[in-house]
DNA sequence: TCTTGACTTGGACTCTGTCCATTGTAGGAT
DNA sequence: ATCCTACAATGGACAGAGTCCAAGTCAAGA
């Protein structure tokens, strides 16, 4: 995650104690956290950090295309730092927990033009929806 | 949309003019209204009716599947009345706009085991993201 | 027509997120 | 090493979306 802040420092990023905190607590594969989890994990390490702060922050690496935002139920947004490499999303209808899932041989093949509306069209995401094995009980 | 009051009543649901007037509101194709936009439209045709029983009966159209709950912004839900053809979304990142589009091959070639993470996969959803005509300019 | 349990109401409340005026500070300039 | 200042953090008020609940209303079966 180093790299993160050495990438955001090149960027002109002010590195502040409450950035590097927020960026430290994004660190690992299948995070993702809600804006107020971050401010509690990030709390732990530097009390004094406040949520506008969080949010900004978040804000901003999502701005700068490291971390993904992804709402996937309509309750609070998810934060993904898994950013630079494309994946997909296996989400619980339980619990809300969230896998990453890497696509097979499955390129998701354009729309075309005919069902484009003329859209300029930028991104595809797949999330598959499912039950969790601690849910399916 | 009458074949839908009929498939109501045979669930046993009590038939009020409050659901009939958001039954008739979801009407048609390519409609995504959120509650808030709901509650306008039904208010114009039964101006009594409240905010509390609009969510409660899009809740219950959820419930029975006859409605999809999309939400692709973070912001408010939206309300798909198209339950019973499979289609994917095309967003706009501009304004929010959403058309239908329909899978072309087979894109929901099932996850396959060793992604699954023991989850039960229920479903696959798709969204193209991308900017429509009028906020292209 | 009567009865009753399901439905509706509206207002208070929660949760998520944004805004803004004030205060603090990173990091280049001296 | 110290000073400056533009950029960042703070926290409290505010806003939007949605839920909850106690009280009143009504659809539809007897």
């Amino acid at each position: 995650m180093s790299d993160l802040l050495e990438r955001l420092r090149g960027r002109g990023w002010r590195m502040t104690s409450q950035r590097r905190v927020v960026a430290e607590v994004l660190d690992g594969d299948h995070v993702h956290l809600t804006a107020d989890e971050v401010h509690v994990r990030a709390a732990a390490k530097l009390p004094e950090i406040s949520r506008a702060t969080v949010y900004n922050t978040l804000g901003e690496l999502v701005s700068l295309g490291e971390v993904i935002e992804v709402s996937t139920d309509g309750r609070a947004k998810r934060y993904d730092p898994n950013a630079h490499r494309p994946h997909q999303h296996l989400v619980c209808s339980g619990c809300g927990a969230i896998r990453d899932v890497r696509p097979q041989g499955n390129p998701l093949s354009d729309l075309p033009a005919e069902e484009r509306y003329g859209f300029t069209v930028e991104a595809v995401e797949v999330t598959y929806r499912g039950v969790c094995p601690s849910c399916a009980t």
